[in-house]
Formats: structure tokens, C-alpha cells, sequence
DNA sequence: CCAGGACAAGATGTATACATTTCGGGCTCG
DNA sequence: CGAGCCCGAAATGTATACATCTTGTCCTGG
């Protein structure tokens, strides 16, 4: 029936990796592996998690899955209704508007903490990510390059001097990651963004903060502007606007 | 044993209000009612929350506590440990700084989008709290003030235009009410600083964002600077110093 | 042929039984 | 007298049974 433009079809095993041969697995693997799959768009917004069906995938019963989905829905990865299945997010116009406003806001201050505090080692960490991202876009494997992409924001994000910081900015990476899926412009493969990356990496590493937080700035500017959020197009969701009180 | 110095009883039935009678409770109930002794300083910093006593008292199951406390988790309001009780809690001075550091960023912030939003009857309601707040630091009832303190800033926060951002102000306002509880200067009635609250009501009101946004990051440096933040003073958590990789 | 309702499959909501772990009291042995 | 062990009360970890709700199918009557 569908009155909603529903992406939801359940996820096939081999969407979930880690859930080989039904062995135990704590609610940190399953929170882990549905991250993981939702940040690399492999479970677009939409797409239905059965606790059954989890529970069956990871080899425990539904108490772990539940709680897993609980903290899933607690970061904004998923999102419970009561009695229906919990479905990845599908953040409307609106809220991924005031998302990137928010990550602006604080990938910027992110960037301008940790320029200068990273040793040797992390920025070869870095440049080494920022490397495999180009060769992902080189080569055309469009999977990796989001994911190798994503690793790059959320390596800045771990290793913020401040993690309070840093652990608000690893979910506005997911969430952002979300909303690109949803409203990415049908032609584009987008998001790589001239050599951003590569110059972001080289002022952190230079410590230069105020240079990173504004490059990062305009980063994620020009990342919503790729975006197709006009009010009234694409995934019209009747679902929220026909919703009354109740 | 009490190998820290542990703040660690038990809530009292009366400390937790809506438990009368053991009627039946939503985890929404059971996480409100946590959040908000919490908030109020109600349940101090180490309180411990087992989960039977929790579902005697709102008359659910452990399924439903357990739920609640899995989210308060999330939002950094308990802790839970493998095999033991969940409590309130107990940030140390480093994460203690790093939150005051986001809360300045993210209310500032807040100041700035909020101010001039508010409809004449917003800011009656806001002008009623700051009143409230005064009202009971004028009688003594620290408690109330304290509460009215706090609900002048999730106001702000709830009626933030970008909710993101005030969603994540709610968060940070909580973790800053534990924080001044565990670190808060002996001899301080503190925390009521000047007229900032209703200095910040008029300037919200006004429409001038900047000036908001720079007297909220000025309340919040002072606020931080009524703290005991020496590294090695007061509750020298014992616990987690000598507590292993596993 | 279509509209409408009964029904069944399958999902989540909740409670509970049982396993496991923690931790303190008290006994025993040096 | 004290150190160390044993053990049991009580807490959490996990699985499962059962109730309830949602939803799609199929049957029936107009």
C-alpha cells in the first residue's frame, strides 16, 4: 500500500557483515554493525529493522536487539514508533537544514581544538585516509569513497581534544550522512568536494585552526548546497504531514 | 568497603515523586522522573539506581526500567557498568571542562538563533521564570531556585528555532546541573550570578543576538569559575584510576 | 466487480524465569 | 589477632512465554 514513498525493504543479511554463522554477539556489535551500515548508505533511510529478524541474523534473543535499537534511536540512527518496526531515519527538510547549521557550528570549533594537537603518527593516519578516499574517487568505487570520506570527518571527530565535543560531531556525521542519501540530486556522485579533504588535513596538521574551521566551514556550505532541498519536492512525506496530535 | 568516596544510597521512594501507589509507568515515566531529581540535584552525582528498586516503585517490570535506564545512559545522565548498579553520573574535571567548553559554544549559539523568535506571550513565560528564580533565592528555597535556574535555560532551549542545537543545549544544561553538584564550591550558595537571567530575558527579547550570546558565554565562564577544579582536590576518584583495560 | 469485514501471520510490548556475577559477612586456619 | 576463603543474598544478563497490536489476505455480500 504505501502511502508514504517507503525505501523499506528489510535488509538482506549480507547487508549487516558481522552476522556470519548466528554466533553471539553482544549489543554493541549489532549497534556497531547497523551504524556502520547506515553511515555507508548500504541501509538507505527507510529500510526496516524486524527485531526478529536481527535477532535471528546475530544469534541472541530479542532483549539484545531491543537493546541495541533503543540506543540506535537515542543517536538519531534509527527512529521507533510504537508497534511498527523501527526504520532507519528519514530527517525531513527542515531538521537536515538545522543539522548542517549545527555541525557547521561545531565541526568548526572541532577543527580549530584539535589543529596542532595531532602527533606525527595521527596526521600520516590522516593523510593516509584522505589518500584512500582519492584513489576510492579515482578509480570510481563510489562505496568506498563515501565510506573512506566519512572516516575522515570521523577521525577529526575521535580525536578532538574535546570529547564531549567530538562525540556530538560523530553523530552529526552520521546524521549528515543520512540526509545526503535522502536528498542527494539524482545526477551528481557528488560530495567530493574539490581536494577538501586534503587541504583540511594539511592545515590541521600545520595547526592552523582558525584556516581549518572556516575551510570546514564552507565545506559543509558547499555540501548542503548540493543537496535538493526545495520544500515541496521529492520525497514527499505524507506520513508526518497527514499526522494529527495523536 | 566503599573503595571511592561514594555518595552511593539509595533513592528514597520520596526522592523520585510520581511513584505513588506503584501505578503503572511508560519508561518515558521512569526516564522523566530520573531526569528530573537528576536536574534538581535530587539524586546527587554516585546515586546508585537498581533496577528492581526502580520497578517496585513505578510498578513495571525490569523490561521497562531497563529501557529507561539504557536511555538515560545515552544521554550521559547514569552510568552503567557491566554487573553492577547503574548511578548517577560522576564526570571528572577534564570531561567537567570540556562540557563547560561545548555549553558555551552551543548556548551561545543558541542565543544567537533565539533571540527576537519569541512571541509576546514566550516572553511572558520567560520573564516568569527569571522571577521565579529570583523570587526563591530571596527566600532561601535553594532548592526551587535551583530549579528555576535551570528551567530558565531548557526554555531557551526548548524553543531554540534550530532544535538540533536545542536538543543538544538540553543535554549539556543537564551535565552541567551534575557537574556543579559534584564540584561546586563548600561555602557557595552560588550559581545565582548578578541579574544574568533576566539581563539575558530582555536582550532574548530585544532581538540582539550578539549581546545574548556574549552574556551567555560570559554567565557560563563564571559559572565554571565558581568550581573546585583542581586536579587533584576533592573526590579523588579512586574507582576509575584503578580500574584496568578490562 | 468492488466494498467491507473477519481472520491469520507476524510484528512489538511486557512480564517473568533462570543463569551468572558481584560483594559483603562470617568462619576457619595459621 | 588477622588474613584468606567460602558462601549466600541480591544485583544484573539473557532468553522466552504470552498479550496485544498492526497489517495484508481472502472471503463474502451487495
Amino acid at each position: 500500500m504505501a502511502t508514504a514513498p517507503d525505501s523499506g525493504k528489510f535488509p538482506s543479511a549480507a547487508t549487516l557483515a558481522p552476522a556470519r554463522g548466528a554466533r553471539k554477539a553482544s549489543d554493541q556489535t549489532i549497534y556497531d554493525s547497523i551504524y556502520e551500515a547506515v553511515l555507508t548508505q548500504r541501509l538507505p533511510p527507510g529500510s526496516r529493522l524486524p527485531e526478529v529478524a536481527l535477532s535471528e541474523m546475530f544469534g541472541v534473543s530479542r532483549s539484545i536487539v531491543r537493546k541495541a535499537l533503543t540506543r540506535l534511536t537515542s543517536d538519531h540512527v534509527i527512529e521507533q514508533r510504537p508497534n511498527q518496526m523501527a526504520m532507519v531515519a528519514r530527517p525531513d527538510v527542515e531538521e537536515t537544514r538545522q543539522i548542517f547549521a549545527a555541525r557547521r557550528l561545531v565541526e568548526s570549533e572541532v577543527m580549530r581544538l584539535t589543529a596542532g594537537t595531532l602527533s606525527k603518527a595521527r596526521v600520516q593516519e590522516l593523510r593516509k585516509l584522505v589518500k584512500d578516499e582519492k584513489a576510492a574517487h579515482d578509480s570510481g568505487r563510489d562505496q568506498d569513497r563515501v565510506h573512506c570520506s566519512m572516516e575522515v570527518h570521523r577521525f577529526l571527530a575521535r580525536h578532538c581534544p574535546n570529547q564531549v565535543l567530538g562525540r556530538m560531531m560523530r553523530d552529526l556525521v552520521l546524521r549528515t550522512s543520512i540526509v545526503i542519501a535522502l536528498y542527494k540530486s539524482p545526477g551528481i556522485t557528488a560530495c567530493f568536494l574539490g581536494d577538501d579533504h586534503g587541504r583540511l588535513a594539511t592545515l590541521i596538521a600545520k595547526g592552523d585552526g582558525e584556516a581549518a574551521a572556516a575551510l570546514a566551514h564552507d565545506h559543509l556550505v558547499a555540501l548542503e548546497n548540493l543537496l535538493d532541498l526545495n520544500d515541496d519536492s521529492r520525497p514527499i512525506d505524507l506520513a508526518s504531514i497527514l499526522r494529527p496530535p495523536s
